[in-house]
DNA sequence: ACCATTTCTTGATTTGGATCAAGAGAGATA
DNA sequence: TATCTCTCTTGATCCAAATCAAGAAATGGT
């Protein structure tokens, strides 16, 4: 069942860089028009193809976007609270170009991408946000698709830890946030490679158990990832 | 030598885009601080993590967008006249993701960052202009990532001259535009094994002499190539 | 707590692509 | 035209990763 947005959401979603600086009134026509709904995992949000009739927005659970093509399929992204996708797609009128499912539980916030294009179309400041958000988001593409085209899957892998490790404020010891068939398809291998690519960086001091993720020599393993932050930065 | 903008090439950057409906006033601000340069072919014009200083403009000629680690190289993209790049770089006052050298002798408009984020900020229509092109840029990306992860090599040649013979208004034979070594680059693969693919791509009926590729049998081609306006068509 | 299901790991094998090496062809230069 | 250089092609070999197969571990539901 779809529900109106309660005006408990307001803040989350007013908190986004998108939003943060519009004018109230047009804020609010936004909300107004707009929708919350949980849905439980694994349920189809979008597909590819499909005409981008909202704008989504997690506001809780999480979100895998993923693309398929002749049978086979490939994670793309993953979207955590409290963010937007296909933004782009919703802007242009166009179809989306990923689909998305849940990876879990999850609150959905859809916002009619006509309501999006007929304040973008008038609102300076909202428009400002949407540039800086696609430019952002065309430069996390490029990197990975330098990551992808550059290094071998040892590598990708190395350097992938690494950004995780930062987001986990550089802590020795973390969890991966990914289930491993998912991480393996974001990092372009198959899930038997990740297992054996997690074993070749033994030898750089990286100790796997389960979800957890040792890093027992910083050095070394960034000696052997050369991360850059032309590829791993993700704020630049 | 840096000179000022001639006035003779303002119709061409005001053809675009990006700059067809902004103001008058503010199309001449940004030209009056503009400057254009003829480079030989080979030269570097921008090196990524530079700060970036100029959005450009190909008026004529090609550049060849690139990026390097830890000594290997990879060609990005190819930009053609009459064209900008590093517009996402410019508008978010951030070092450049990738570098770039003319292809051939060409003629560069260099556009100060600083005047286009000062126009940018106060010109709504100019806003607008840039959010459809960076939608634009971040969906040929997106595209060409799942190009990349969703096909093997063979199918990424075949699929790159369907597109390249619809470029060509779909004749049965057409040039290739890009130098074989770069094209194998491009598409993520070495020369040697390019050249293999195109002799695998025979038993399709593509034929293939020097820079002439002749395609015998379309339905056949297409076929194997499964070719899907979610990654092919750049219009959408 | 148990069973069923799925994911993960490990090993064996195959395959696609990279690398190495050398020759053929094309383009540039004198 | 002849020579030099660079690109392209071809063949041989090597390596990384995919696939196939089976067992171990983890997860979820009852």
């Amino acid at each position: 069942m779809l529900l109106g947005m309660p005006e408990s959401d307001y803040p989350d979603i007013r908190g986004l860089h998108l939003f943060e600086h519009m004018s109230d009134e047009h804020f609010s026509a936004l909300m107004r028009g707009s929708y919350v709904q949980t849905f439980p995992p694994q349920i189809d949000l979008i597909s590819e193809g499909d005409p981008s009739d909202f704008l989504h927005i997690v506001l809780s659970g999480s979100v895998e976007l993923f693309s398929s093509w002749n049978n086979r399929e490939t994670t793309m992204a993953t979207v955590w609270p409290v963010s937007t996708f296909i933004l782009a797609a919703s802007i242009k009128d166009a179809p989306y170009l990923m689909s998305a499912r849940t990876r879990e539980k999850s609150r959905i916030a859809l916002i009619p991408s006509q309501d999006v294009r007929g304040v973008f179309s008038t609102d300076h400041d909202f428009a400002c946000a949407i540039v800086t958000e696609l430019a952002q988001c065309y430069r996390s593409v490029i990197k990975s698709q330098k990551d992808n085209k550059l290094r071998t899957s040892l590598e990708r892998l190395a350097n992938y830890l690494l950004r995780q490790q930062i987001k986990s404020n550089g802590a020795r010891e973390f969890e991966l946030v990914l289930e491993k068939r998912k991480l393996a398809s974001f990092l372009g291998m198959t899930p038997e490679n990740l297992s054996r690519a997690f074993k070749g960086l033994k030898a750089y001091g990286v100790i796997v158990s389960g979800t957890k993720i040792t890093i027992t020599d910083q050095a070394d393993l960034e000696t052997f990832a050369k991360p850059t932050p032309l590829i791993d930065d993700y704020a630049i």
